[in-house]
DNA sequence: CTGAAAGCGCTTACAG
DNA sequence: CTGAAAGCGCTTACAG
């Protein structure tokens, strides 16, 4: 820590240029002095300075992952924190490193660090409002949106097929002849909710049953309390649907307690299905039907992409979408 | 981005000493100059480089956080993410940001951001081994444990009272006349599931009931699995057993589910606790009566302790620990 | 193969 | 109140 370059040179009788060649394995260095060298850095304990290294090189190996949670958890959140989880372990393997940034942050203290080019790129997790997009685009620094609401169709997306998913929980419910059916949907503003529900619906219109707007209740979060609600207050509506379809796990675990509360059975009375597959769906008493979407896949596609970009490799910057898939579980079919 | 500080000087007709000046708002500058200067970096967009700044202030406003999780997610995590999050709110307040690092980056790339000064200083959570706390002492680097092994009097460490823990959740299972218990528990290398377990033990055996050793169950993790298999292998063992108490959540999880699995009920035929009171204790059906252990709190004393090391105030590297609190739900006492 | 020099973009004394 | 100079710890051409 507190010997520099410096003083490597001196104790191995070198020049600073010849120990940074070494350090760097670059350019030619006699075998002596380089063994030389090697000796000192070990015997002084010595470590480049990485700061110094940065400015010179203008590039810090370190990229900075904004999550967009504006009252809510961030690391800690079943969904986000699987994908910032896949994103570190990306970044480790590839050789940088993480800031992690909340929202909070991102109209003054973050924005900043960002400015101050303390990162090489960004990515961006959740829902961000355009003008952010906008001032990112206007930085000139790299950077890719991972499950966010997005048309600008020249920025690098990353994203579920949700409309698809929601299509798939639609076709499985009625595969189990399901056909009273309510709903519980996340905020519309966020992309993947709009989708999920929009795909549910238009699957059972094209069968020939609608689903009337009574039948959907739209909860201000996408939260396990909104979920709770959100069964109680369309059971009160009118408590004659057989299943329940929410637009994310969290709220149909909370739909599930709910019911149970009123005293009826899942999938017996109530067959629910969730969307996202986190850990706690298979957990869950009883295990919940899902659609699983990507998460540790996004977060390494998140980073791999990033890379590419950060090295001015450019790549497509319309990328597929990821294949939703389903998982059958207790709640819908009453087995394992 | 692109432009430096003598960008802003040139425009404004000054030197970029005097630019820095109003940068760092310190010094003398005459209003006039003042305004010209502010007016030329507005116009700019100018952002001082943080990395330049770093280097010659010798301080990043970097704060390093490394989570012990061989195998496991860290940000996702129920216990650990919540810390995470902790740390990242309070680091944006102190104004810090926050590197997340894992361990296994530990041992190369993560050591040698350390070791190349990129942090002010670090936090370190979860388990650690003795050789890497002496490796951060010899650093000079100033750091703080949270919830870790460790017996080093000197080292700054935030821990809940585990054994106290313990002792409260026997007291409440011996409250509802629950003498027939079996344990699940972590990892006894982890400093937290030791104490719990000790804490539980000693006081039923203060109260004359002895919990003979092939009523624990020494899980190999402190997973959702190994709760599940925890049970069965108890179950399998002796059935005699009318309640249960685990060194955590996700293993009290794991097993109520075996239990449900072999057609019994929680906590009609067995009462079941867990320890830390994650959020999904309280969503879980039937919600889980458990511990609640510190985190938030944890995770914002640390960032303030490291704050105050980091600007050289000693402080007590002796605090005190945490105090855990018993919460009852359906899990033990059947209602909510 | 190696060293001296210049420079990365800032801040910090020091003259004036 | 302000500017020139030195320096933070490195890397990168450029001579030799």
């Amino acid at each position: 820590m507190k010997y520099t370059i410096m003083d490597v040179a001196k104790m191995s009788g070198v020049s600073k240029s010849t120990v940074s060649r070494v350090i760097s394995n670059t350019g030619y260095v006699s075998p002596e002095s380089r063994k030389r060298v090697l000796l000192s850095i070990e015997k002084l304990q010595y470590r480049p300075n990485g700061v110094a290294r940065a400015m010179v090189a203008r590039q810090t190996q370190n990229i900075g992952v904004i999550i967009y949670r504006q009252h809510h958890p961030i690391a800690s959140h079943p969904f986000y924190g699987k994908i910032l989880d896949a994103i570190l372990e990306k970044a480790s393997e590839l050789g940088y490193s993480i800031f992690v940034m909340t929202d909070k942050d991102l109209t003054s203290k973050s924005a900043d660090f960002l400015l101050e080019k303390r990162v090489d790129g960004l990515i961006l997790v959740s829902k961000l409002n355009h003008e952010l997009i906008d001032y990112f685009k206007n930085m000139y620094i790299p950077f890719v949106m991972v499950n966010g609401t997005c048309d600008h169709s020249d920025v690098i997306h990353l994203v579920n097929d949700d409309e698809r998913g929601g299509e798939l929980a639609a076709q499985h419910m009625l595969s189990l002849g399901l056909t009273a059916v309510s709903v519980i949907s996340g905020p519309l503003e966020h992309r993947s909710h709009k989708l999920r529900l929009e795909g549910f619906q238009k699957t059972y219109q094209r069968e020939g049953f609608t689903l009337d707007d009574d039948r959907i209740y739209y909860a201000n979060s996408s939260q396990f309390d909104e979920g709770y609600k959100g069964f109680q207050q369309l059971w009160e509506r009118s408590p004659n649907f057989k299943a329940l379809f929410a637009t994310n796990d969290m709220i149909a675990l909370g739909a599930i307690k709910a019911i149970y509360e009123k005293g009826l059975q899942v999938p017996e009375h109530i067959a629910v299905m969730g969307f996202d597959d986190i850990d706690y769906a298979a957990m869950a008493n009883p295990s919940l039907s899902t659609i699983h979407s990507s998460k540790t896949k996004m977060g390494h596609d998140a980073v791999s992409i990033l890379d590419k970009e950060i090295q001015g490799i450019t790549t497509t910057k319309d990328l597929p979408m990821y294949v939703p898939e389903l998982k059958v579980r207790y709640s819908t079919k009453g087995t394992k």
